[in-house]
DNA sequence: CTTGCCTCTCACGTCAACGTCAGGTTTTAG
DNA sequence: CTAAAACCTGACGTTGACGTGAGAGGCAAG
């Protein structure tokens, strides 16, 4: 398929996928016009792509792990550099889940019938 | 105290602090010489600021928020507010939770030693 | 007074993941 | 064959939260 219709299949924009290429994340056999061409697999690589970079890793980081996946290589090296990624994600987890207690909070006090305008101690913690 | 003592105390930059005035987040009274002035709890109001940053709160958002905890403002709109910013956090705890499952399984496929791994460092053990 | 550290206000630089426009080529539909 | 899509390669623009000097002023100590 063609870069559109991988970019339809996906939800991600075509200047995206080039910017895939560009980052060497995602590759692509070039027609003799010089258009891109993608297996159909493609779109599983653009949606694991698509989930590294939500978990906020960068391109480079992705690039360094897609060798871990693609070629199922397992060396100290590399099974360190996932569990790394692995332990960053999960500190993230817990800063967005301790944000989401403090706005719990603010949102409980705000909310309750009997507090009207409350002190609320959102600094506390 | 000024402005370093303030950095020091929160571990946030001295220009970061300056940011966070310049968006409105936090306010300092000035000495006749110009130079910034805070009161104790200011550290407070600082880690307040850095926990909804981490939390991938634009300035603009935490600014609107503020008022809530602040001033104790209870008004439908402000509620809705602080439920839409805390639907955010939950849906991006669920991204970051699927994409660990995703390395998870990457991780547990290049351990384990019947996974069909092509390649296996033994120079590890 | 002056040394030295802290602070001030501009104001341009950075970085990442694209968006967007320009100008030209390839592919497809009719 | 032609016109419209779709695609190509640059290359500059965007956004947010600061970093990083530049040049000048404030402030307690000796």
């Amino acid at each position: 398929m063609r870069i559109g219709e991988l970019a339809a299949r996906t939800g991600v924009s075509v200047r995206a996928l080039r910017y895939y290429e560009e980052q060497q994340l995602l590759t692509s056999i070039r027609s003799s016009g010089g258009q891109r061409h993608y297996p159909d697999d493609a779109a599983d690589r653009v949606h694991l792509i698509q989930t590294l970079y939500a978990a906020g890793l960068s391109s480079k980081t992705i690039l360094d792990l897609l060798p871990c996946v693609d070629a199922k290589v397992n060396t100290p090296a590399s099974r360190a550099l996932l569990r790394a990624e692995r332990d960053r994600i999960d500190q993230r987890i817990s800063e967005l889940v301790a944000a989401r207690e403090r706005l719990d909070a603010v949102i409980t006090s705000s909310e309750s019938p009997a507090s009207g305008c409350t002190h609320v101690d959102l600094a506390s913690a």
